[in-house]
DNA sequence: TACAACTGTGCAACTATGTTGCAAAATAAT
DNA sequence: ATTATTTTGCAACATAGTTGCACAGTTGTA
């Protein structure tokens, strides 16, 4: 795990540190997505909120995690799929919402349909996210 | 004009003030979506805050305005069509956000295709937002 | 491994954003 | 016109996010 972790760094060219280790791992642990609080509160004064604030912002730009839009007003993050470089994602799948137990997930095997726009409109990137309940809670 | 304002409130039960006038004129002058920041702009120290917010938050729940997902921190509001009534929203068409000017269309014409997720999993709402470059930038 | 160059972190202070309770003002109902 | 109800503004608070700077940690090189 921790050679996953540290690899993931390096390759994406960024000096390795307790807190981006940590952080990291977070996300590979945790499977769903996780907001900014989240990580606040299961590293609770381990690291200054700022660095995370920063950690979240440099692991974006690298393309190691991505941000899912919400409804709310919370921004989450998400691991990235090997296919996203520097300033370009390419997240192209469908996010779910639980309104229930309100976790994250990235449904990477639903791929997002492309839509047709009215003429003048330029396609960059597409988001779809859907809100309901989820398998662990419909049961 | 004043008129429409006024009908639009009384007929989803709210007492017609000064400060819910405007804003809902603010909404059928710009055709397109705003953000909280907007109206105070728009307003200046009109009226105050929290008088927005609450305002905002009010025109949600009675189905008069809906919240538009975006990527990072900004929630957008635009109007409803006519098909919204109190506590159900009905906007399942396509959002698209510019990244020139910032602005926000509801593309009314545009339906969200429904997508096919993994069993389990039920879907209450969908929400498609599509980024890029909207047809007044891309001359 | 030790050193210099560079990069990241923590702290403090600040701005922005959003919420709550309560008294005063405006609106609606009679 | 008067009363009951709703809405507003204010103040105070809570949360979220940003910036500059000195110090600490990391990296590359010898």
């Amino acid at each position: 795990m921790h050679n996953r972790v540290t690899d993931t760094l390096k390759k994406h060219q960024l000096s390795v540190t307790d807190s981006r280790k940590k952080i990291l791992s977070f996300f590979l642990e945790s499977g769903s997505a996780m907001a900014h609080a989240d990580i606040e509160n299961k590293s609770s004064t381990e690291f200054d909120r700022v660095t995370i604030y920063r950690t979240l912002q440099t692991f974006v730009e690298k393309g190691i995690i991505h941000t899912i839009p919400t409804s709310d007003n919370s921004v989450r993050y998400a691991l990235c799929k090997d296919n996203c470089i520097e300033g370009h994602h390419h997240d192209d799948h469908v996010h779910f919402l639980c309104d229930e137990c309100g976790s994250t997930y990235c449904l990477d095997h639903v791929s997002i349909p492309k839509v047709k726009l009215p003429k003048g409109f330029k396609v960059i990137q597409t988001d779809l996210v859907v809100s309901g309940v989820c398998n662990k809670c419909e049961e």
